[in-house]
DNA sequence: TAGTTTCTACTAATTTTTTAGGAATTAACT
DNA sequence: AGTTAATTCCTAAAAAATTAGTAGAAACTA
């Protein structure tokens, strides 16, 4: 899979949260900078180009206005980035990765209960 | 925490592993480019000259040149990039998080005893 | 219809990141 | 001492990523 920039992981995660949107709505979604502006329109649309072109979006005219959605699944993209960290600080094993979370902080009397229930039935569908 | 570029959390990376370096033996651990070449001396060290700016690497002077060892903990930073990734795709919810994983690959029996317990026991120190 | 707004397409400016050249210094060797 | 190799420091070129301007088409409005 292609990888993102910083910015254009940014107009992604606000896609794949809208799931269909206009430039504008992408916009609306998104942080203003110090000085309190939102980011220019012209910008997210040449973002959107290039995601466009990477094949991470499809367009589809409306009226006279594109209306994008993800071409690429949210949880495909995320299982790369998951692998990656697990790469990079648990020597791409998932036991030490999981054992880290564990430890790592405070879970519920019910989380415990639940995950051990996940555990123990072995895989399954996606979260 | 600064934020690194990916260039910077590659040195990083590489001196975390080796937890002191000496610029050639920076370069020593990294991946050549596509035509075989190693990066340049120079360019290695300008990065990690960025690195000590920001606080990540100390520099120790032996001889006539440079021990570099981080500043900075590579757990602290892992927990960052972690924390980040929670938020960006499980809603900063470690339960969630962890039942994905829990869910999503094969773990061996003993590696399921094993969490279990963990989960069980709470928290701990650190992986 | 003329003025105004909204959006796209194209392009370029700006900023950030990455790469590396040149000169000076030190050490090492012969 | 003279040559070579390795390193630093300073600097800037090159590439990649980000931002946004200008022009024109389409749609809306008074």
């Amino acid at each position: 899979m292609k990888k993102l920039t910083k910015k254009e992981d940014q107009i992604m995660q606000v896609i794949w949260k809208l799931d269909k949107a206009f430039i504008k709505e992408i916009i609306e979604e998104l942080p203003a900078n110090s000085k309190g502006k939102k980011p220019h329109y012209n910008t997210v649309a040449t973002l959107v180009k290039i995601l466009e072109k990477k094949g991470f979006l499809n367009a589809e005219l409306l009226g006279n206005s594109y209306r994008y959605t993800p071409a690429i699944d949210i949880t495909e993209y995320r299982d790369d980035d998951l692998q990656e960290i697990r790469k990079k600080y648990f020597g791409d094993s998932l036991p030490k990765m999981l054992a880290h979370f564990a430890k790592s902080e405070k879970l519920s009397d019910k989380e415990r209960e639940e995950l051990i229930k996940i555990i123990q039935e072995g895989k399954d569908k996606d979260s």
